[in-house]
DNA sequence: CCTAATGGTTAGGTCAGCTTTACATTTGCT
DNA sequence: AGCAAATGTAAAGCTGACCTAACCATTAGG
C-alpha cells in the first residue's frame, strides 16, 4: 500500500475530520472526532496520540492540525470535492451518492489524478454544495445563515455546510428541493421554534431550525 | 465500509487475481495466487479458505471460482479496466500510473461509477493494453503471440497480456516505445534464444523471449 | 458549591490479514 | 522408482484499528 511516502487512510480520514470540524466553526475535540467518524473515543484517544507521534497534531491546550496535518487534510478534502464535482458534473450522480463514493475516492486518487481531474473541470473552487476547494482560488464573500434571512427577501443558496452531510437523507432531500448553491429562494416564514418555511419557485417547504442555521446564503 | 451487502477488499484482490491467472492460461493454484498478490503462501491458504467458506471459491482437486466468485472476479476486473480507459482516454495519465491507480479504483468504485463511465467512455471493449472488459461486446479474434510471427510481415499489437504489467517498468517501456494496441510493427529477427528485435517505424527495439510471448498481434 | 453531564484515558480484548518456521505432501523429472 | 523442488497447511505471533468497561478530570449550570 504505502508507496508514496505518506498514504493512511485512518490518519487522512482523521485530519479531514479535524478541518472540516473547524471549517464547521465547531469545537476541535476528541468527543466531536469519535461523533462525525463514528468510532468509540478511545478509538480517537488512541489515534490522536499516534498522530501527534507522527506529527501530524498537537494537543498543547487545544487540538490542532500541525502544518503537515494541514497539508494532509487540505489534500484530502481538495481530493474529496474535485471527486464530488466530477462525479456530480461528468458521471451525472445525484449529490449523495457523489458525496459517498468521494468519501472513498479521496483516500485512492493519487496527485496526478488530483491535477488532471482539476483541469478536466475548468478549476472549480466549489464542491457541488458550495465548500471551498482547499487550493483553488475561491474567493470568500459575505454570507449568512439562511434563518437569518428576512423573511419575503430572495437570497440565493450558496453553501450546504459540511455538517449536513452527516445528517441521513438529508442533502437528497435538499436536492431533491432544489435547494442548492445558486438557486434564489426565499423565507416565507420563520416559526419562533426556528423552523422555517422556504419559498423555492412555486412550493414551499419546511425547513428545521438545525437545518437552516446551517445552510449559508448571499443576499 | 461495508455498506452495501458485498465489499471485501481483499477478497476481491483474490478472485481478481484467480481470474487474470485464469485468462492468461496460467496454472490456477495458490503458489501463483501468493507470487501475483506478493503475499505468503500461508496467507492465500488462509484466505482460500475463507472465500471457500464463502462460497466464492471450491477446491474440488482444482481451485475454480464458484459461480459468485466468478461474478465477484468480472466486476472487478470490469471496474479496473474502465478505469484503466478512463484514467489513458479522458486523464491522459500514462499506462503505468493508470495501472496502478485502478489497481485501487477497482475496489472503490460504485455500480452507478461504472455505469456512467461506461456510458461516457462509449461502452469501450477493452483496456488500453487491450485486455477484453467482461461484459461489454468484445470479439474474440485470432490472435498469435509477437514470437510467433513471421519475420518482416507486419502484424498489429492487440495485446499486451495481464502477466506483463507484473514485471517492473515494463509497461513504461512497452509504451515509450510505441508498442500498444493499434501499432503496426514487424519482427526484424528473432534469435535462437528468443530474443526478439522488431521495428516499429524507424525504430528496431529488442524485446525478451518471456516479453515477446506475451503479447498478442493479429497478422 | 455541588452535582450531573461531558470528555479523555487506561486496560484488556477482538478481528482481519499478514508474517515466519516447520512439516507434510505432491510433482516432475532423469 | 526415487529424489529434489514445488506446493499446501498448521502453529504461533504481530500489527492496525477498532471495541467495552471502568475510571478520573473537567465543565456547566442550578
Amino acid at each position: 500500500m504505502n508507496r508514496s511516502g505518506e498514504f493512511h487512510p485512518a490518519f487522512e480520514e482523521y485530519c479531514e475530520c479535524i478541518f472540516e470540524l473547524g471549517e464547521d466553526d465547531l469545537n476541535v475535540i476528541q468527543a466531536r472526532i469519535a461523533e462525525r467518524l463514528d468510532v468509540s473515543r478511545p478509538a480517537v484517544s488512541e489515534m490522536i496520540k499516534k498522530m501527534s507521534a507522527e506529527g501530524l497534531v498537537t494537543q498543547d491546550g487545544a487540538l490542532r492540525l500541525t502544518a503537515a496535518g494541514q497539508r494532509l487534510a487540505e489534500t484530502v478534502v481538495r481530493r474529496h470535492r474535485l471527486a464530488e464535482r466530477f462525479l456530480t458534473d461528468v458521471l451525472q450522480l445525484s449529490w449523495a451518492e457523489a458525496h459517498h463514493e468521494a468519501g472513498r475516492w479521496e483516500h485512492v486518487m493519487s496527485e496526478a489524478v488530483e491535477l488532471a481531474m482539476d483541469k478536466l473541470l475548468g478549476h472549480p473552487t466549489t464542491c457541488p454544495h458550495g465548500n471551498p476547494i482547499p487550493g483553488s482560488d475561491f474567493e470568500q464573500r459575505d454570507l449568512i445563515a439562511l434563518s437569518e434571512a428576512e423573511v419575503g427577501a430572495p437570497v440565493v443558496i450558496r453553501r450546504i455546510t459540511e455538517e449536513l452531510e452527516f445528517q441521513p437523507g438529508l442533502l437528497e432531500f435538499l436536492e431533491a428541493a432544489s435547494i442548492r448553491p445558486g438557486e434564489t429562494v426565499s423565507l416565507a416564514s420563520a416559526a419562533p421554534d426556528g423552523t422555517l418555511t422556504v419559498q423555492v419557485g412555486d412550493d414551499a417547504l419546511g425547513v428545521a431550525a438545525f437545518t437552516g442555521e446551517r445552510i449559508l446564503v448571499s443576499t
